[in-house]
Formats: C-alpha cells, sequence, structure tokens
RNA sequence: GCGGGUGUAGUGUAGCGGUCAGCACAGGGGCUUCCCAAGCCUCUAACCCGGGUUCAAAUCCCGGCACCCGCACCA
C-alpha cells in the first residue's frame, strides 16, 4: 500500500525524522527542525551527493559565510528583484503586484521610483481587477531575511538566499586551485533562507532550508564536461520540454535533435537521476521538466528542473540552470574585481597599445652606464603611470615619448559561462521518505525500506530475551559492530516481533538476533527487513558479510 | 496575505457547558525459553496560548499561534 504525505509526517513526528521548529514557543512558521533519526538520513544522502560531485566528478567544495553584505545581493540582482510591491483591494482583500497591474497598461513599464508607481497606479486609475474596489498604497515586500552587522547602525546584510553567490566572489582562488583550467566545478552545501510569504507542507518549503549547489565555470567557447560517467548519454530519461512535448530518451538522442541544448545540461540531468536513484527515489516517479521563457529566474537563460511525483503532485527538487556569464559580470561590474580568466589563443591577435619610447641620447646622458638598464625599465611601464622614476632620479619629460605601437597578444581575459545544478536537499529527504514507506501485507505495519548506505543504522542487535546472558552476548556483538564502523541499534525492551517492526519503521536494513543457539555454538540469525527472511550465521563473519551487502549499494551509481 | 476547516497524552482519536477528560497504539516496570508490534499485571502521560461570557469552559465568544484545503506567491 502506498503511503501519503500525511503518514510520513505522522512517522517522523513520532520516531524522531524531523518536527516543526520552536514548538515549546508555539512554533514558527517555515522553520522544521531533524531529530536523531532525520539528522542521520541527511546526513548519509549529503554524503552521497559528495560522492558523487567531489570524488567522482572532481568538483572542489567550499564553505562561505550565510550572512553577505549588500553589495554581493545588489550585484547579484537579488535586493532588486526579490523586492515585491504588493497592493490590496480595499473592498475584497485581493492582493496583487503593483508593478504587474501597470505592466497590464503599460507594457513596457520598469520600476524606478516608489513615488513613480503609485502615480501610475492613480493616473491610470487602476482598481480591483475582481470587483473594481480601490487598492490600497503598495507595500514593499522583500523576500530575504536581513539582518544588521556591528554596533551603531550596522551594516545591511542579509541571510543568503543561495549558496551559489559565495562561489561566484570566490572564483579567482579557485581559478588558481585549478591551475587556471576550465572547466571546473565548485560545489557548496549549506543553509539557504527566503522570507517565503506562506511556508506549507513541512519540509517543503522552508524559511530556512539546506541546500546542495554546484557552480561549473566553463570557457564560452566550448561549453562541455567530460564528467566521470562515460555511458551518461545513453542513459534514458524523461523529458518534459517547454514546447509540451513528454518523452522517455536517451540524453544523446535529446541533444541530437535539439530537445537539450547544451552538453553539461544533458550531462548533469543524467548526474541527478543517478544520485538520485541511488538514494532509492523511485525512477518511475522522476521526471526533467524545462521552463517556460517567463519562469526562468533573472539570471538565467534556460533551466531544466528534476521533479519527483508525490502525493502533492510533482515536486521540485533540483534545477539545472544555464547562468551565463550573468553573476560573474555582474560582481566584476560592481566590485571592480579581476573575476576574468585568461585564454590562450590559437592565433595570436594584433593590438594597439600606447609605449613609452625613451631617448638613448638623453638616458645616457642622465644614467651613464646603466642607461640600458632604464631604457627597458621605462619601455615595459604602463603609459598611465605619470612622472617615472628609475633609481629614484625622476625621468625628465623631454628624455622620452609616447608612441603608439603593434603587438602580438597572446592571451585574452574573458568571463566563464556557469551551468549550475542545485539541489533542495530537504525536499528532497521529504519525497525519499515517501517513495521508501510502505504498510507491510496483512500487518499493516510501516517499513521504511531505506537503501543500506541510506538507512540511520545499517544494522539492529537484538537479544532474543534480555536474559539468561542473551543480553550480554548481544552487547558484545554489538561492540564488535561498532569497533568494525558500523552504526549499530541495540534494542531489548518489549518482545522480539515488536523490536523488529520498530527497526523496520525506522529503515534499520539487517537484524541480528541473538538466540539460545547462539550460547551453543556461535552463530546467530540475520534478517533481511524487506523479505523479513533469516538466515543462521556464524558471528565472526558478520563484519564482512554485511559490509558486502552495504557497499553493493554505495557503489551502483 | 485572503477565504474555509482543524487544534485533546509520544501517535491516532472520543467527549461538544458540570466526566476522576474515555479509548487504542506507543513508552516504563514486572511475569511468561518469547523469532515477527502475542498474552497478563502495573505505571507514566493530554484539553495549543491569551483574554472574555458563565456559579461552572476542552466544550460558547474574541484575539494570537500552528497545521490542513483552496486562492495568490514560489526568482
Amino acid at each position: 500500500m502506498k503511503m501519503q504525505y500525511q503518514d510520513v509526517v505522522e512517522l517522523a513526528k513520532r520516531r524522531g525524522i524531523f518536527w516543526p521548529s520552536f514548538e515549546i514557543y508555539n512554533g514558527l512558521s517555515g522553520f522544521y527542525d531533524y531529530g536523531p533519526i532525520g539528522s542521520l538520513i541527511k546526513d548519509n544522502i549529503i554524503s552521497v551527493w559528495k560522492h558523487i560531485f567531489i570524488d567522482l566528478e572532481h568538483m572542489a567544495p567550499i564553505d562561505s559565510p550565510n550572512i553577505n553584505p549588500q553589495e554581493v545581493l545588489d550585484a547579484s540582482g537579488h535586493t532588486k528583484v526579490f523586492t515585491d510591491y504588493i497592493t490590496y483591494c480595499e473592498r475584497c482583500g485581493e492582493a496583487y503586484r503593483a508593478d504587474e497591474l501597470i505592466k497590464k497598461k503599460l507594457p513596457d513599464y520598469e520600476f524606478t521610483s516608489y513615488d513613480d508607481m503609485v502615480k501610475k497606479i492613480e493616473h491610470l486609475g487602476i482598481r480591483c481587477e475582481k470587483c473594481g474596489g480601490p487598492l490600497t498604497k503598495p507595500e514593499k515586500f522583500n523576500l530575504m531575511l536581513s539582518t544588521k552587522i556591528g554596533p551603531g547602525k550596522g551594516k545591511l546584510s542579509y541571510l543568503r538566499p543561495e549558496t551559489a553567490q559565495g562561489i561566484f566572489i570566490n572564483f579567482p582562488p579557485y581559478l588558481r586551485y585549478f591551475r587556471e583550467k576550465l572547466p571546473f566545478g565548485v560545489v557548496q552545501v549549506g543553509k539557504g533562507f527566503r522570507n517565503e510569504i506562506s511556508p506549507r507542507q513541512s519540509l517543503l518549503r522552508l524559511r530556512e532550508f539546506n541546500m546542495a549547489e554546484a557552480e561549473v565555470f566553463f570557457d564560452p567557447e566550448n561549453i562541455v564536461w567530460n564528467g566521470f560517467f562515460n555511458d551518461m548519454m545513453s542513459l534514458r530519461v524523461r523529458l518534459l520540454t517547454n514546447r509540451g512535448e513528454d518523452v522517455e530518451i536517451t540524453l544523446g538522442e535529446a541533444m541530437e535533435r535539439g530537445i537539450i541544448k547544451q552538453q553539461p545540461i544533458a550531462y548533469f540531468i543524467g548526474l541527478t537521476y543517478r544520485f538520485l536513484k541511488n538514494i532509492g527515489m523511485d525512477t518511475g516517479r522522476i521526471r526533467f521538466r524545462q521552463h517556460h521563457p517567463e519562469e526562468l529566474a533573472h539570471y538565467s537563460k534556460d533551466c531544466w528542473d528534476c521533479e519527483v511525483e508525490t502525493s502533492n503532485g510533482w515536486i521540485e527538487v533540483t534545477g539545472i540552470a544555464d547562468r551565463n556569464q550573468y553573476d560573474i559580470r555582474q560582481h566584476i561590474e560592481h566590485s571592480g574585481a579581476d573575476l576574468y580568466f585568461l585564454k590562450k589563443l590559437n592565433i595570436p591577435r594584433k593590438i594597439k597599445v600606447k609605449r613609452y619610447r625613451a631617448l638613448d641620447t638623453k638616458f645616457k646622458e642622465i644614467f651613464g652606464k646603466d642607461w640600458e638598464k632604464a631604457k627597458r625599465y621605462l619601455e615595459s611601464l604602463d603609459v598611465n603611470i605619470k612622472n617615472p622614476v628609475f633609481q629614484g632620479k625622476l625621468i625628465p619629460e623631454d628624455a622620452y615619448s609616447v608612441v603608439e605601437i603593434e603587438e602580438e597578444e597572446e592571451f585574452s581575459k574573458e568571463i566563464a559561462w556557469v551551468i549550475e545544478p542545485s539541489f533542495g536537499i530537504d525536499r528532497i529527504i521529504l519525497s525519499l521518505l515517501e517513495h521508501s514507506l510502505y504498510a507491510r501485507e496483512g500487518t499493516g505495519y510501516k517499513v521504511l525500506k531505506l537503501k543500506p548506505h541510506i538507512s540511520p543504522f545499517k544494522v539492529a542487535v537484538l537479544p532474543l530475551m534480555s536474559k539468561d546472558g542473551l543480553d550480554d552476548e548481544a552487547m558484545r556483538i554489538e561492540r564488535m559492530l561498532r569497533e568494525e564502523n558500523f552504526t549499530v541499534y541495540y534494542d531489548e525492551s518489549g518482545s522480539i516481533g515488536k523490536r523488529y517492526a520498530r527497526a523496520d519503521e525506522i529503515g534499520v536494513p539487517y537484524c541480528i538476533t541473538v538466540d539460545y543457539q547462539t550460547l551453543k555454538d556461535g552463530t546467530v540469525t540475520l534478517r533481511e527487513r524487506d523479505s523479513t527472511s533469516q538466515e543462521r550465521i556464524r558471528k565472526e563473519d558478520l563484519p564482512d558479510r554485511l559490509r558486502r551487502l552495504i557497499n553493493r549499494c554505495i557503489t551502483t551509481i
């Protein structure tokens, strides 16, 4: 039997996966805690993500601040784009975005100032579209959470709406780290913050959320990602194009047919699919949907969302966006920093540059035997450096001239092109739990069929009864397994059947039971969660056996 | 943010002016050689918060908070 979202929420609260934050103070909408089980599951999912992006794809991690000064988000466009002006109907209460209302009458309207906006609404006589009632003055609503840094007035700052900006502004050290060669990827796993108007459905829309983002930088003339998976283009996925096609084809075909324009987008779609499959998402309920032009973010030219089907419908869990050169260009313009990369030209190009030209006779007079050194120095100088000095002596103006000469340039300064796969970890956890939860036939008891490497515990150790030394033997086995680096769930309360059920409910894949035979011959039973089938094995064989069972799941990506 | 609904032990619920606030499951302790939430005994544990009406409020009214369903929003 398939489980619903409500069943997941009930289980999550009861068994310590997640619950609403701040409950003793009435709660606060849009914030959730991960409990003992949920925290372990979340870490396991993130470690698979890191394994793929960092270990296999050779991307580099970064950990940058959650709080960003205003300048960063001015440059990225977020302070402007994230501010909405909302106006309400005084009669029926309907809410509108003020700029959208004006745009309907003046299609090329651009926001300039608040006063202008108010005047335009008055002059155009805009009223409620539903009931014709008068509208309130527009209210400013910023989708970012702000704070002040330092004493006094403080410096206006925001909690980052995405982890991406921390990567863009650190482009130079990563360019150096990757030996000045493109393409390369930088990944960040961390929190993002948005002041959502109406957070809903537990982990689906949070005000503080976990994200895992990769910013991949390309030479604009060669946007290709040669990743770890050579077979990626033969992977079949379901694609929904913005022209309304719904097709299941290989990524290679999608490229050939022009459905996907950029090779890295196809590759990252494949990577997303493999990641979700590896953590145990139902692959029959995964699709990739291309954004319509009007729903694209301000920075993006093309974007494919990965959507997963749940009882709440298809929900977006990952976005793969072509951010082009937008962000880096913005940061160059706003900060003045050199965020270019140097590209060696195949054919050096000729350019005209201004140079100082020394007058040899004058130089011989002034610098004597060092005159040639002085000449070389001057002629290498940038002509913007006025009043050149050599060996502490000002070089008089009549000792040189400025000439324009033709030089060959071997490098050009370019702005990297960015493609970004961005994962919403909380939504992935929520939908994975729903895909994993089922009720056992007959009894109706819930089972979370998490894969062993995602499960909060790899194995449960259970004495058949907590007496006759069975519990002591079980604890010895538990300790042995912990020393072998397994995460172990030990339970001796209630009856054996209860303990199996409790372990099933939080997704523990294997249970080891210590019974009377264990005391005689050193064997235990090993029970598999979904089949409930048992086999008897020697306790010394447990570590190797379990390792093999678990590894099989980690390595099939 | 708007409209509608809901808020009772850890979970799921009954009670709808006067109840020791009931039940089931879960949880703790005990008994039973006990392999799939078995049984028996026993214990713990709740009326979302704040105001009001009333002799009396979990129950009626108002406000807040949270959740659910729509609408809007979701870069």
